[in-house]
RNA sequence: GUCCCCAUCGUCUAGUCUGGCCUAGGACAUGGCCCUUUCAAGGCUAAAACACGGGUUCAAAUCCCGUUGGGGACACCA
């Protein structure tokens, strides 16, 4: 339950996040749904059919992956289209809404890089026009008032279940006569047709055809005043002049009944596409328990938002035998004849793989800003400590072509950002060895006389040694490598004594010969 | 219980609509080899699939029917 003084919170989060294109958050908030509508159709001339999509999540929870994948298929279908991304909030259940879910999706969204061009526009602005078109079917003998409660409902449903019968609304209120019962709100149910079927041509699923038997009377506004999910949707699709309406496949059997819903209302439905369902690695319905199912719980763990996105619209599309692609790959070739029938499971090695693409790709600048708070977070730079940028941009250069997520990057600089250096005793064990110490203090000496640490001047003082001693380039870069960074894995050595500098290089260098001792 | 959807390598998919070009292609993951200062990356290579059964046809992964399997829905949730 939203207390009504929480919208001013709300209302906060929105202006805060900037989220919001043309209109102003603040004006659409006090502004009613229905004259922000009236605005936007009176703008549209006669006979444009500009593609209108939306994404319309309910604010229960966190932005699931399955969301995003829905969002990014109307987002792209949008742009390729050149129309126009609509985000619709409903919250029409007040008992599960919350307010830290909004953020969530709007969070979410903005992450991965998906603006929509009108909304958020919020169910529970717009009541009126619920009741208005609720009270339209009424009049016209479409829907009726029903004074079941709850309760009784619930106990007929489940006697229908023991009974292994067709649970569905027995339709008892459809003839009632005389009095209104006092004492119970009434809920609003609508006329379903007993006979005929409806046909919901898919765009992705072809013709699917329904026997209107199967159909009970639903409700369509609630004893609260709340539009039930399919009234809600059906009447705002209608008047936001939806033209395509894409969601997940688990709402193919509501479709029927919106189309009816439609129909009553005198309102032309939109054309339908739903998409297959993620399931998890395991091919069930895809869970917690498989992992991060949130978006943001992916930024968390160091995804590139252009490796979710990618690996995301491979999953129930295609084009050819393309496996990588840009922003605007996407929206020129993004096309409905693409998308596949069958649900598609969550693969996070293909992800990871995507992510480490994305990874060498991109500018090192900004990977250094996306890793700098994530090394705060885990205690890897300290809070108020200053950074050199270039030299932190070099090292991330570095570290970029090995990682696959950014909290790689952060592990693997973190031998970088300490002193002295954590070695890894098995490592020391194998490769700190008395035999290799003389060579280590030859290789001291000869680098205390180079002055300038780079790369080549570096490898030169290295091979010199090696020509000395007589050593293979594996036998001594191993316990160099191991002294200086204290594991057995790292980016080439020259590059890593350039990045720690003389003075760390040869300091961390005479405390592994020290500890051979 | 009723209704709906789906079915190609372990996974994502191309091919299916408009049967022959399919000895079924690509990608991830896996094995091997090469490269190599480690780890990655990269290159080459291998193994790996048309769920099953009937039709239709000269010809079926592709069209039809059935079976099986999987998924989804049946709320005053969305």
């Amino acid at each position: 339950m939203i207390p009504i003084s929480d919208w001013n919170g709300l209302r906060l989060i929105l202006s805060e996040t900037k989220l919001v294109g043309s209109i102003s958050i603040g004006k659409f908030l006090v502004n009613t749904g229905q004259t922000y509508y009236e605005t936007i159709c009176s703008r549209r001339g006669p006979g444009m059919s500009q593609v209108r999509v939306r994404f319309a999540p309910s604010p229960t929870g966190y932005l699931h992956i399955g969301g995003v994948r829905t969002a990014l298929f109307n987002w792209l279908f949008a742009r390729h289209e050149k129309g126009v991304f609509v985000l619709r909030i409903e919250d029409t259940d007040l008992e599960r809404s919350t307010p830290e879910a909004i953020r969530a999706i709007l969070d979410g969204l903005k992450w991965v890089g998906l603006d929509w061009d009108e909304g958020p526009i919020f169910q529970t602005q717009r009541l009126a026009i619920y009741k208005e078109h609720a009270d339209r079917l009424i009049a016209a003998d479409k829907a009726y008032r029903c004074y079941c409660t709850e309760e009784e409902l619930e106990v007929r449903r489940k006697e229908a279940l023991a009974r292994k019968q067709v649970v569905k609304y027995d339709g008892r209120c459809r003839t009632r006569t005389g009095p209104a019962p006092s004492g119970i709100l009434p809920a609003v149910r609508f006329f379903s047709p007993q006979s005929g079927e409806t046909v919901v041509n898919d765009l992705v699923k072809g013709a699917v055809s329904f026997d209107n038997t199967q159909l009970d009377d639903l409700i369509i506004l609630r004893s609260n005043g709340m539009p039930t999910y399919n009234f809600g949707a059906v009447v705002d699709d209608a008047l936001m002049r939806i033209t395509h309406v894409i969601r997940g496949d688990d709402h193919l059997n509501n479709t029927p009944r919106q189309i009816l819903l439609y129909q009553a209302l005198g309102y032309e439905p939109p054309r339908f596409g739903h998409l297959s369902m993620i399931l998890g690695i395991d091919k069930v319905k895809l869970s917690k328990r498989h992992g991060a199912t949130s978006v943001l719980e992916y930024q968390e763990e160091g995804y590139l938002p252009e490796a979710l996105v990618n690996y995301l619209v491979r999953l129930g599309w295609s084009h050819g035998d393309e496996e990588v692609f840009s922003l605007s790959e996407l929206i020129d070739n993004f096309t409905l004849e693409n998308i596949t029938k069958s649900a598609a499971a969550f693969n996070p090695e293909k992800l990871l793989w995507l992510n480490s693409h994305y990874m060498k790709m991109a500018d090192a600048k900004r990977l250094a800003g996306l890793v700098v708070p994530l090394m705060k977070q885990r205690g890897v730079l300290s809070e108020g400590s200053s950074l050199d940028q270039t030299w932190f941009e070099r090292l991330v250069k570095v570290l970029q072509e090995r990682s696959r997520t950014l909290l790689e990057i952060v592990d693997g600089a973190e031998p970088f950002m300490t002193d002295p250096v954590t070695v890894d005793p098995e490592a020391a064990k194998k490769f700190l060895t008395e035999a290799i110490r003389p060579a280590l203090i030859k290789l001291l000496r000869t680098l205390e006389r180079v002055s300038v640490f780079e790369h080549d001047t570096l490898e030169a003082a290295f091979k010199s040694v090696l020509a000395e001693t007589g050593l293979a380039m594996g036998k001594l870069a191993q316990p160099v490598r191991v002294a200086l960074i204290g594991r057995t894995a790292s980016p080439g050595l020259f590059d890593v004594m350039s990045l720690l500098g003389r003075d760390r290089t040869l300091e961390r260098l005479k405390r592994a010969i020290d500890l051979i001792k």
